[in-house]
DNA sequence: CGGCTAACATAGAGAGACTATGTTATGCGG
DNA sequence: CCGCATAACATAGTCTCTCTATGTTAGCCG
């Protein structure tokens, strides 16, 4: 395993998310934000963020457009369309759905002792 | 996607984890006690099931032998080792590492209002 | 002005679960 | 008793998804 510590599955959620906080990043800044909120367990390295950002982009699911960082630089910034939003429930949903069935199996009824 | 509803990643700690309630099982059992425990939710294909099983059994997480169903037809029942006890103690840790990572970026710690 | 780094990008690898298919053997209906 | 369904195991190949490796452009700074 390439000791990847997103989980299959789940980068597109994750990504959706930041930007439903921000309303407004660049690539860069989202990778950040992910590593940062998450105690740097979750470290979304640039070649799983860009193909992951155009295929979203692709489903309609967020804009960008170019603009300039603070420092000048050239950047992308991404916005959360509606199509975006709903699609970010849906993912929810379905995590916790699935998370929970994992937590039965992990944790099963037990009658008392 | 294959409408996988098996998070990658996670089939080995499921197997295990039902192994350790039931000391020994074999694959379909295995499969079905997923299957209930989950509420239909987790559902592992065969073609899944034992090519891990195999893997875990190199791996030296579990023991097998052969034996026969209450109708009478042959099967491979399954034990954990301490090696798998152990194995299913690291993965149920890392899984909750990582869980509690990525629910720190679906539900940010929240400033009062 | 040359190296460092921000920021974006793409191709290929690798892991893991799935689909499809096959095999053996038991039980059952006609 | 024969054929069909099904239990149980098994394997090959596919697909999805993230990662590694690599490359490119353009500002910043000594």
């Amino acid at each position: 395993m390439p000791k990847s510590e997103i989980p299959p599955g789940t980068l597109d959620m994750l990504i959706l998310r930041t930007l439903a906080h921000h309303r407004e990043l660049h690539g860069f800044e989202i990778a950040e934000s992910i590593r940062h909120t998450s105690s740097s367990i979750l470290n979304v390295e640039e070649g799983s963020l860009y193909p992951a950002l155009q295929r979203m982009m692709v489903q309609g699911w967020l804009t960008a457009e170019w603009g300039h960082t603070d420092q000048g630089r050239r950047a992308r910034y991404y916005k959360l369309t509606a199509a975006g939003r709903r699609q970010l429930t849906r993912e929810i949903k379905d995590y916790e759905r699935v998370s929970m069935a994992i937590a039965q199996i992990l944790n099963p009824p037990r009658f008392a002792t």
